[in-house]
DNA sequence: CATCAGGGCCCTG
DNA sequence: CAGGGCCCTGAT
């Protein structure tokens, strides 16, 4: 595999609104690690596809916490590209990571909350965020679908090495994503060589519906959640688990939570219940009757203090689960 | 050794 | 609406 050198760069300054949390916005520690973005420090980097173009993205913390900036750098082959592309690309990263939203009703309401209080302290301002396309977020909820995390892993490194690229920019080396055309024309049999089992199938038929036209991210994000949740699963190999994902990583309902799923289920009931295993009846009314409207939110400041948690304290029950 | 479930979803009856 | 089947792997 050859890597590309990403020579051109433009930078831009970026504004979020405050109050921001860059590390919580640009790292999220629950996510398994792929080899297609980094983190560190106050700098973050990932590969990022547009317009059929590998670009590079790099973004530097260079404000606080009430005034947030971010400097943007926008790395690129060709110099044309980006001076076409830049304002472009800005609005996706802005989209992408939720830059502009306003959280303060829910950072404010609940700053002394008995549960999520010390999570939002912690982690005050970070956004939810995903830095993907759809298209690219419908492969890992793919291969995530009823299997252990490690084989997760093992399947997306196995796209990656088939249909990624390299690319390489401030001295990063970073894999990148694919088209869905590149996967549309390969043959089932050639998918399934990558151990990824039945889902085979379920990546044929996304990437065709992706050149087909049938999906399209920029329409989708106009609808209002009903009907936005109702389009979503008509994509094939998206059910219940998917689009709650889906709906709340990859476009910002945070006000709704109808599906726990099962490994989640586990970790919520150890922080709202102390307790092996609560039914997701119970939970979901659990989160309705303390966040509303706000639920999801409060849900995803939880999961990822936990994960960040776990990186300095050994949380017995927590690394079980992530072993299996 | 065999059996089974795992961060689901499709399809059938 | 319930339930079988699906790829593969590690746990038992």
């Amino acid at each position: 595999m050859t890597t590309k050198q990403l020579v051109h760069k433009a930078t831009v300054s970026v504004h979020p609104e405050p109050p921001f949390s860059f590390v919580g916005t640009v790292h999220k520690p629950s996510n398994f690690p792929t080899t297609d973005r980094m983190y560190k420090g106050n700098e973050y980097w990932q590969s990022f596809n547009w317009n059929d173009t590998a670009y590079g993205i790099k973004m530097i913390d260079v404000g606080t916490f009430e005034t947030p900036n971010i400097s943007l750098e926008i790395y690129s082959d060709l110099e044309t590209d980006i001076g076409h592309h830049v304002d472009e690309i800005v609005q996706e990263i802005e989209f992408r990571f939720d830059l502009k939203s306003d959280y303060s009703p829910f950072l404010e309401g609940f700053a002394t909350d008995p549960i999520v209080g010390s999570a939002i302290k912690k982690w005050n301002g970070m956004r939810v965020s995903s830095p993907y396309s759809l298209y690219e977020f419908l492969l890992v909820t793919t291969v995530l679908q009823n299997t252990t995390v490690k084989r997760s892993f093992q399947m997306m490194s196995n796209l990656f090495e088939r249909f990624g690229s390299k690319i390489l920019f401030d001295g990063r080396e970073l894999s990148t994503f694919w088209s869905a055309k590149s996967v549309h024309v390969v043959g089932e049999e050639e998918l399934r060589e990558l151990k990824v089992g039945y889902r085979a199938k379920t990546l044929k038929r996304q990437a065709g519906e992706f050149v087909g036209g049938k999906i399209d991210e920029f329409q989708l994000r106009t609808m209002a959640a009903t009907e936005l949740k109702t389009n979503l699963l008509d994509i094939y190999g998206v059910g219940p688990a998917s689009v709650q994902y889906l709906m709340f990583e990859k476009f910002h309902q945070y006000h709704i939570c109808d599906r726990i799923p099962p490994w989640e289920q586990k970790i919520y009931s150890r922080l709202l219940f102390d307790k092996e295993l609560v039914g997701e009846q119970q939970l979901l009314d659990e989160i309705e009757r303390r966040w509303g409207e706000w639920k999801m939110l409060a849900m995803h400041y939880l999961f990822e203090n936990l994960f960040w948690l776990r990186k300095t304290n050994n949380i017995e029950w927590l690394e079980a689960l992530i072993l299996l």
